[in-house]
DNA sequence: GCCTTCTCGCGGGTATACAATATACTAATA
DNA sequence: TATTAGTATATTGTATACCCGCGAGAAGGC
């Protein structure tokens, strides 16, 4: 039984080899070295990880229920296809959740989370300045978790963060569109300058805007590309 | 997400073991003969079921991922224990997704649409009258679907099916409350009235209304019951 | 030559055995 | 008596073996 060997993730390790497994699908498929439709057969991942087929079997069952992988019986387990309606829907749903988180934490707001949105902003403004689409990314999201934490409703943070892992990589596509990481740069200056007015309704609308451009963006590059790929 | 066992007809019966524990689990759950912070072992289920623990413990990684039970390593698994906070937060994301999903469809509902509206709220005045809470849960449930699938967005569908599944047992409660079902066909009318009108915005504040009003009265409720129990 | 049917093998579904850990209980000591 | 350390037991985590459904390909009939 090997122990603790593995690998050290920074913060937070996973316990059970489950866990292990569910981690290392999820970045698989996020990262994109899992494409959409392929197969995921469980003899070859435990094959590769030296270890039985139980622990990954368990963690198909949680992929499968936060909408990784789909699974048939008798016939195993692909990686979700994802369309340009899923997309569509995905982002109208982010909106609206995140539209209200905002216009509730709007009144809760404490100074020292302005400042952090506004720190926060700025190194977007340099992550965007050196092309850092990861590093946006990540300051993204600590963005949007500063007023959907202040908003108080756990489930909606819980909720927003369970849809936004599985689109991952589409908002990651999404930031990479030419342009769109200063244009989100000045969607956020204009956010925090309505929370400094307290202007909850502003805050909804400017929130929602900031999530449907991204997602209008997203089904637009989305469509093109089918239709390349039609025309050849 | 699995399909909501309420209405289903009994013509096809889940295929493989876990799937049936997956549905037992729930309904022990929803019909509070499983209460919530009660343990749940793997074990004992296997013996009452005569099968062994592998296809339990699959059906837990799914549970647990839809938030019916909470699993902690190495010491098991309990039902989730559910919060009046809990409550109130569910009610608010139910209410706003709701909301936008009657809005959305409101330009697409087609006069069959608008029809059944009508005819389910008329059944559920019955259901009301001989204080057919059951009866009346399944018309509400399939009042709210109309409109939530006339809007097109099926993720939004699917979101609101897996949130109202986990909080059954306290819509149920809710709809028990004194005069809560004449009120709720009350404003059933004044919504479907609204989408003859074609009226998304007074849609929309109508919907959430009615969410919100069950929401208010359940919390309400539970503080009550906490209340009376602290005092002995 | 094509279609049908049977067989076989691959892969997922389930059972069982074993390892590891958390909790309860006991006992010993201050 | 209270506290704590050690042990026993129960329960979960993992591994392995077996079973069976399903599809691919071979074999035989038309």
């Amino acid at each position: 039984m090997q122990r603790a060997s593995i690998l050290e993730y920074p913060v937070e390790k996973p316990q059970t080899l489950r866990e292990r497994i569910v981690d290392f699908i999820k970045d698989s498929i996020v990262s994109g070295s899992l494409k959409p439709g392929e197969r995921v057969p469980e003899q070859e991942i435990a094959a590769n990880f030296g270890i039985s087929r139980t622990p990954i079997r368990e963690a198909f069952r949680q992929l499968e229920s936060e909408g990784f992988i789909t699974v048939t019986p008798r016939k195993g387990a692909i990686v979700s296809p994802i369309t340009d309606k899923d997309v569509s829907e995905f982002y109208a749903i982010k909106s609206l959740l995140e539209g209200y988180g905002a216009a509730s934490a709007c009144p809760k707001l404490q100074p020292k989370d302005i400042k952090r949105l506004e720190s926060l902003n700025a190194h977007m403004e340099k992550a965007a300045a050196r092309g850092d689409v990861k590093g946006f990314f990540n300051l993204d999201s600590q963005f949007h978790d500063t007023f959907l934490t202040a908003c108080g409703n756990e489930k909606l943070l819980a909720l927003v963060h369970q849809l936004v892992g599985q689109f991952e990589r589409f908002r990651i596509t999404a930031l990479a569109l030419p342009g769109r990481m200063n244009d989100s740069v000045r969607q956020h200056a204009a956010i925090v300058a309505a929370f400094k007015e307290a202007n909850a309704d502003l805050v909804r609308t400017l929130v929602m805007a900031n999530a449907e451009r991204s997602g209008g963006l997203l089904v637009e590059d989305i469509l093109k590309e089918r239709t390349k790929y039609g025309a050849h």
